[in-house]
DNA sequence: TCCGATTTGTTCGTATGTATG
DNA sequence: GCATACATACGAACAAATCGG
């Protein structure tokens, strides 16, 4: 639904959302016209026309002397059913982001060749627009959802329509990360380990001083700082505090620049080593030390996380840490055609399951070992 | 109709005899709503009452401005008893390819802020897959296709899926490229006027023996190669034959590094300017020329196209040819929900027309004058 | 059955915002 | 810039239906 930014219209989206998300079942009263005039401080006027169009788009009826309800609308759905075949959804944050579309791949060849049609809706990371997904995958009748939560390091607001998907038996699986509360099935990669890899693979080469730079407002970024501490503490390295950089996805191109720097400037404990959130910003910050004339990896090592193209593509290639992204993808839409078609109602089904996928580290020219000659390219 | 003894009542129906007995003609514009108060005396709300039920039962529609007129029910009985739902397919060739997502974006962005799903199909550029998706798109009942032909440059075995397609009235357009024989509405760049910036920008610098990379299954790549000759001959530059590489999807990888390797070993006409399909590309051969010392832009100008995050990565900024992903994306869809709700049978409505967007080069630091001192970055 | 409180239904008045021509 | 026309919003009053006591 588009943004509705009159007042009518916010008060029947927010009526809207309470069915949608089970708030008011079918058949149930809903609150009174002078109640929603307090709740919302609005006039009758407007609390009447925000029910008036739901009523006469099906989602309400009114008796009068009785009260306003809910109308029962698993009926008309048989009727209504829009879509006749198979349909999954793909719910992400970013379908620009350099590895996105992989999985995006994976999942939509595996689909395809089962027969399903994968429709496509990105978040851009916005809780608004996620919620507005889950109505569309709700009414349209979608057969399952894979989605990619949006801020998922953060509690979700969107929670009852998650659980309403459960109640309407809509299958879905959560990729990359996943909402604790939910305990969804999920397809994940081991991010926890492969910051661990990361870190590990630069203390083993003598670096002490290490940067770790991490988007913590996913899942994701947090587990991988989780990682970076781990290994921190396992090879009993000190943590200095500040050497651990975080930022939001909306200031991800600036402030890891601008902390790179400011580091860099100061003289004590001068940083050997980058442990990068991913490959994306791992060539962002060698720009940075390439102006500065910092050599790599003689006078800094940088390691990078996906594994992408982007490794290959500085003039140093890059260490990375690699997971399979088009079978990712492929496992997803695995995983949600059984629960389809097998399994319903979370927890039965004992053959089913979430999937972590393993990781490696892939060295490459970007890391060395403190104090050793750089080895002369090789062809 | 029953009688309604409401005030709001009589003058609903009043205006609906009026439209039934012909008064009212399809697109006419009816009395505004002051002139109604008078004419009924009532209120203002209570007409509004009137014809709001009206618009919403679709006998009226309503203009901001400019008044409230009356609805064309005939053509609106066909709409309404087909799909209730609003879905749109997005066929592409590579959904992974650097280039893509920004435009899957702009597309999805815009379809969705109107209310339609969007379903992805990537054909890999394979006849059959098209086809496969093509079947699918018509059995479905998708609303309308936005697609980038697969092998665009040859001739098409799915031709008749497209004309029917046409027969069956669901309108689909072109991205990027189109066949021939079908003239459909479509969303393009200029590509050959692109491939002549590149080159024009080469040959005023001086250059005169220039390559040009073109992966020619597509119609991309042959307007290209096109606009690359036309700037030879308007300068009335010579054209060395064998400085014209071409190659397809499935050679990408190899040929092209391949071709400039052997034209770099030749001792006669050494190319001194390198004219690349993509920006992909021109980082891939800058890797090249750096493993063999030559310096770019001093020993060699390169020019990209897409002016895409690549041509900053590099050491050396790219030069490219810039042109609107997102907003292509966008007019795309744009196009597509103009056809859906205005235009039936196309060559109908003038006002519907296909785009070209408009192309610009973008001058960074790989391109410079035969001869020419390199200028000092400066940042 | 009636009463009164509640809830929706109809109607009027008024004011301000915004798009059109 | 101006008048016109629809869009949104507040306030008030009374009518009609429902429901519990």
């Amino acid at each position: 639904m588009l943004v509705m930014q009159t007042k009518y219209g916010i008060v029947k989206q927010a009526i809207k959302s309470k069915i949608l998300d089970g708030t008011y079942e079918p058949h149930a009263k809903i609150p009174s016209e002078s109640e929603m005039m307090k709740q919302f401080e609005v006039s009758r006027h407007t609390v009447r026309l925000a029910i008036g169009e739901l009523v006469t788009e099906g989602w309400l009826y009114r008796e009068q002397g009785a009260g306003t309800f809910c109308a029962d609308r698993s009926k008309q759905q048989l009727q209504h059913n829009g879509m006749p075949n198979k349909n999954i959804a793909i719910v992400t944050t970013y379908i620009s982001d350099y590895i996105f579309p992989s999985i995006i791949r994976g999942a939509e060849a595996y689909l395809s060749d089962h027969g399903y049609n994968v429709s496509l809706f990105n978040t851009n990371n916005d809780h608004e627009k996620e919620r507005e997904y889950l109505e569309r995958i709700i009414t349209t009748g979608f057969d399952g959802a894979i989605i990619e939560p949006t801020k998922s390091a953060s509690a979700n607001p969107n929670i009852n329509y998650y659980l309403n998907l459960e109640r309407l038996q809509i299958p879905y699986i959560m990729i990359n990360a996943y909402y604790d509360a939910l305990e969804p099935f999920r397809v994940l990669v081991d991010d926890e380990q492969g910051a661990f890899l990361q870190t590990e693979h630069l203390i083993k080469q003598g670096h002490r001083d290490i940067i770790g730079f991490f988007k913590t407002d996913d899942m994701q970024g947090t587990l991988r700082m989780k990682g970076y501490l781990k290994a921190h503490r396992e090879y009993k390295v000190p943590i200095t505090p500040n050497h651990i950089v975080t930022y939001s996805t909306e200031e991800k191109h600036e402030k890891p620049v601008k902390e790179l720097e400011a580091l860099l400037n100061q003289s004590d404990a001068k940083p050997t080593g980058l442990v990068c959130y991913n490959d994306e910003l791992a060539i962002k910050l060698i720009n940075v030390l390439r102006e500065r004339n910092i050599k790599i990896p003689q006078d800094m090592s940088i390691v990078g996380f996906d594994d992408s193209f982007l490794t290959e593509l500085s003039e140093v290639k890059l260490t990375s840490v690699a997971h399979p992204k088009a079978e990712l993808g492929r496992a997803a839409g695995k995983l949600i055609l059984d629960l389809i078609e097998n399994g319903q109602g979370k927890g039965y089904e004992a053959a089913i399951d979430s999937v972590v996928f393993p990781i490696k580290l892939v060295t490459r020219q970007s890391t060395q070992a403190i104090g050793e000659e750089t080895l002369e390219k090789t062809k």
